[in-house]
DNA sequence: CTGAAAGCGCTTACAG
DNA sequence: CTGAAAGCGCTTACAG
């Protein structure tokens, strides 16, 4: 294990002093070119690669941004990660990820970490911490979040229109003459899911129809909890031709319920999703779902957070969603 | 933004040296209890959390691992790193990803990056990076990899058993009947494809099957590819009753071309896979897998580098893999 | 355009 | 058990 080599090293080699090393390192005030070219030199010769560590330490700044994330094994998270990664690219920052589990003392945990490490942005994904930390947070260091909502901080909250993308998935079912529409909804306690619901039952009440309890099974957002809520849903007994999930992972678990109980998609029940994730393209039939791009929106926070640390606002779009149809839904039957 | 507290005022506020408040912050020698007490105080009071980049610097170790990963977004990588991280839990290393969207250039930046970040080790996480380079890495860092070889570097790689795993599940193919088994591959430059392609030939042979060129096509690891190889299978005009592809995310290609020709699985064609992603278990019908946890591989080579850390032999062992029979073969139609 | 000096926030011998 | 000093590898005023 040879030591690196430090600018010390390049300055002896160049024969010039650590300063000037520095100088040419940043660019940050002129060379004489002569001077520069052997320092040049003597960097590719040692092959010299600049301790990012000390110079965070000595600028005051890291550059280096912290995500602070749910899961590195979810579809969802994982798209939303790559779409900041992108976003940052080009800029001088890095990101690092922390994960939380949907866990109180992990997502502590992993903030605490990112925030020792000096990161000088924080783009927070999802998650259940408390809107008073954040707050306090981005008092120190500016903050985007994504999936969430910081009261005090609209601004700094990437938006979704949730309940305009779930009235236009609902509104195809109507279209497709379906009047018995479920809905399985995600986890109350979110916002995206409440909102979602809404749009549902303003679809319904704008083409005159009911809103029926019965209809309405509420899930976690996993595959499991669509499969779950599919049974719960057969087991009231009442009738139906057509789902509407709140998020992707429970409309496929939803299906294979349906396939379970031998009943077709979309001949029998018609299906929609919303998130459009990566995988919903090659499920059986592909699924129609409500796309709201993750690598936008990981683009969209990455680059509000870059306005932020230029000390403009935020400028965050309201994200817009797609109804892509493909082969789940159907004309009703009859 | 006010700034954040150091040692120093925390050593005024609790009337010590700043060497006293880096004693008790690491334990690293006996400080009276009083004294102790009152440095404690002082944290809790300003809230005081250490600066690890500046630790790192003064300690010439970052506490940092550094993986180096091809996508945030793919399953399959994430299911890894999530494992790499919990590997790494518990210990006092903390990981950072870089990713290099399976581009050369990307990979060196991606991999300057983490070095220039002085991280501790090193996990590297597929790719195409020189084995030279990786080489020469590891004398600097200790470096585990994951889902490649590294020519000189053998017990620093963690190794599948590709080929043993291919071999049980054509083998199942063929205990329900089916001798007519296609196989798409994967891309031939990466072991793991190769090995799994001689798994299958293997079976068939030792089940005195011939091996028919015909019969296999190779994909490239992505749904899209899985869905061309089907495509291409059937243009040949060749018969088969089942299809093993050597990798999940190809099977759910060829199951959705399977679909779109209108033949049935497992009823018209038996179809296996490789990886078992957690999708997995919800694709209708239920994909049968060779199932290599790639949690428990991230665990491993976590472990791995850990006991590199500790100048200890990696000891990676090799990862058994289980045919997980779900619902996608059947016995061969009459 | 350039070097000497000081400093970033911590830790770790060293000398009590 | 404890403080003063030096140092980690860089950068950035400051004074030429």
């Amino acid at each position: 294990m040879a030591k690196q080599p430090t600018v010390s090293d390049i300055a002896r080699l160049a024969q010039v002093s650590p300063s000037t090393v520095s100088r040419v390192l940043t660019g940050s005030s002129p060379v004489h070119p002569a001077k520069s070219a052997a320092v040049l030199a003597a960097i590719e010769r040692l092959n010299f690669r600049p301790n990012l560590t000390a110079r965070a330490l000595a600028r005051g700044k890291s550059m280096v941004i912290g995500i602070l994330t749910q899961s590195m094994a979810s579809q969802f998270y994982g798209e939303l990660a790559q779409g900041v990664e992108e976003g940052l690219s080009g800029s001088s920052y890095q990101c690092v990820f922390a994960s939380g589990h949907w866990e109180r003392a992990a997502e502590q945990a992993a903030l605490d970490l990112l925030l020792a490490r000096q990161v000088d942005g924080l783009i927070v994904l999802g998650g259940d911490h408390p809107d008073a930390d954040l707050l306090a947070i981005n008092e120190q260091i500016p903050l985007i979040a994504v999936g969430r909502l910081i009261a005090g901080l609209e601004d700094h909250c990437l938006r979704v229109e949730n309940a305009a993308g779930a009235f236009q998935a609902v509104q195809h079912l109507i279209e497709l003459g379906h009047r018995r529409i479920a809905h399985v909804s995600g986890i109350a306690a979110h916002i995206d899911a409440r909102e979602r619901r809404r749009g549902y039952e303003q679809a319904l009440t704008t083409a005159g129809l009911p809103v029926d309890e019965r209809l309405v099974v509420e899930g976690n957002f996993t595959e499991q909890s669509g499969l779950l809520a599919l049974e719960a849903l057969l087991a009231r007994g009442v009738h139906f031709s057509a789902i509407f999930a709140a998020n992707d992972q429970m409309a496929y678990g939803i299906r294979l319920g349906l396939y379970r109980r031998g009943l077709r998609v979309p001949e029998d029940v018609s299906l929609v999703g919303f998130d459009d994730l990566l995988g919903s393209a090659y499920t059986t039939p592909p699924l129609t779902t409500v796309r709201q791009s993750m690598l936008e929106q990981g683009r969209y926070a990455a680059r509000g957070l870059l306005n932020l640390l230029a000390d403009m606002p935020p400028n965050l779009p309201r994200v817009a969603t797609d109804l892509v149809i493909r082969e789940s839904t159907a004309r009703v039957r009859g």
